[in-house]
DNA sequence: AGGAGCTTGTGAACGTGAGAACAAAATCGG
DNA sequence: CCGATTTTGTTCTCACGTTCACAAGCTCCT
């Protein structure tokens, strides 16, 4: 996250409307827990109901709902509903937000094919591809464009947010374009760091890195006492080949 | 993450070759800065060039590979390649893991269509659908094989990885029979809150929590002064319909 | 050989986050 | 109307993570 946070150093203002980013990253799975409540007919829930609902402690999730305003009723829990709207508004998916896709390969298709963002607050006004012969393919009710028409979608839908699913190589690129076209928020697939000047947003979502961070835990739990016990200082050429482990930029 | 962590009160006591878990999660960024320099053949990186490539800041960068070791030479920087194979023991990938897939939709067809695992320690062992017509269809040089399949799978290739790509509906289940069959390791795209056994690690990607967390920070930038203010504590019926935002657990 | 110049590794200070615990507020039964 | 009961909102404490700042250690040049 590249956000020109600009708190001051004084006593612990929090009044400034100012939420924890860990609590931030909690407030959509509460509201899907809310989403599932209210689906169920539940009209009523308790911090513990909740809390087991998104997996997390009560003591959290009562803390976290704390920095929005005291939307419960003591001895009684939080109404469904209610609470649903204010995180909802907090977040800020009451209104939907344009989103654009770059980069209509493996897994763009599999994006402009999901249908679990329009419920959510997200709208996807265009699928992007700088290859020719992707232009004009359709995926659902929508096509492919030129990637060259990046800019007038923006300015004319309001695009704010972009997702970028193009290769490593071209990533860079992209995203500097989408920011001088005036996106502000971007949630990056491809494996590389980009970077943005202040006042962008940036996500990654990297599978290589969620499955390497399994892998180290997996390892332990094996390993314990049958690790090959750290050769601690071997000589530069006493490790193994190791051919490309770690994953290069290439796509 | 359900780790049974058993770290004793006492003083720091980080010998016992506990990384924190926030470093952890940033060795393999340093993998895939250290493969890219590499592959520019560059020999030695200062912790300096090394922060730049992986885009954190070098203190925490050379704190972060404190925790492996003293693998750097003061006055000079890091050995590339030294270094990279000295991150990729630590994480476990210079062997590599037999992951399967569960659920060959949208975002499955994609992940089997990914040529990036493969060279980064991942093995891909299987492609499992309970959907009789998929069953059979080949992606790649791999076939769709069917769900039931999963126990003699699991145990002939020591699966220790899966991942869950099934809309959120059954993804309880599958992780159940996951679990039972011996996967230690999760990585779960549905939008739902798992609950597994202790001793089972589970990680989750969910792109709407990615796009909401992006929602909420684009919110401010644009509000700031022009926010709705808020109608601090409307009667319950004081708030606007909101049809289905925050999207439900359907797939 | 010795000193200048870098760069690492780490101690200490600071900030953020998690969880236990409890007082305050609401309901309900009598 | 009052006390028992429930559950929130918040305070306090501890653990974890980040950043600064600098001594220790290495190389290279004279
Ligand atoms: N597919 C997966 O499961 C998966 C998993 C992990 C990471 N990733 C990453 O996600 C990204 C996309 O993966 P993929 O499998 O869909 O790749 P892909 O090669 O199938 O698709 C990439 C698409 O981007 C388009 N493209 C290339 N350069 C472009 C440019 N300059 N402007 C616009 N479009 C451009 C290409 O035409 C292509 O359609 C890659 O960076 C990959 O490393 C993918
Ligand atoms: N596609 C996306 O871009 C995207 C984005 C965000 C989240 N997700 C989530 O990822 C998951 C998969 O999405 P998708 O678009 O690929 O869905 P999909 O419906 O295209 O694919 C789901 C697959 O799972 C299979 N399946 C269903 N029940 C199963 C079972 N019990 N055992 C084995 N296989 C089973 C189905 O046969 C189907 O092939 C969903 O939970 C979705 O919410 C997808």
């Amino acid at each position: 996250m590249t956000r020109a946070s600009s708190r001051r150093p004084g006593p612990p203002t929090r009044t400034e409307r100012g939420i924890p980013e860990a609590t931030v990253a909690r407030l959509p799975v509460y509201l899907r827990a809310l989403t599932a409540l209210s689906d169920s007919g539940i009209a009523t829930a308790s911090s513990e109901d909740l809390a087991t609902a998104a997996g997390v402690n009560s003591a959290k999730l009562r803390k976290d709902l704390s920095y929005l305003g005291s939307y419960g009723t003591r001895g009684v829990g939080y109404d469904v509903e209610y609470l649903r709207y204010q995180i909802a508004r907090e977040i800020g998916v009451t209104q939907d937000w344009a989103v654009v896709i770059v980069g209509i390969g493996n897994l763009g298709h599999a994006l402009a094919n999901y249908s679990g963002f329009g419920t959510r607050g997200f709208r996807i006004v265009a699928l992007l591809d700088a290859d020719p012969t992707l232009v004009g393919e359709r995926i659902g009710d929508m096509e492919v464009r030129d990637f060259a028409q990046l800019e007038e979608i923006v300015e004319a839908d309001r695009v704010s947010i972009g997702v970028i699913t193009t290769p490593a190589g071209p990533a860079q690129d992209v995203c500097d374009r989408l920011v001088a076209a005036g996106v502000t928020s971007i949630l990056n697939f491809a494996p590389v760091v980009l970077s943005v000047p202040d006042g962008v947003d940036i996500r990654k979502v990297d599978l290589s890195i969620e499955l390497q961070i399994l892998a180290y835990h997996e390892q332990r739990k094996s390993g314990e006492a049958a690790l090959p016990q750290v050769p601690e200082l071997p000589a530069l050429n006493g490790m193994p080949d190791l051919p490309s482990v770690g994953g290069g930029v290439g796509a």
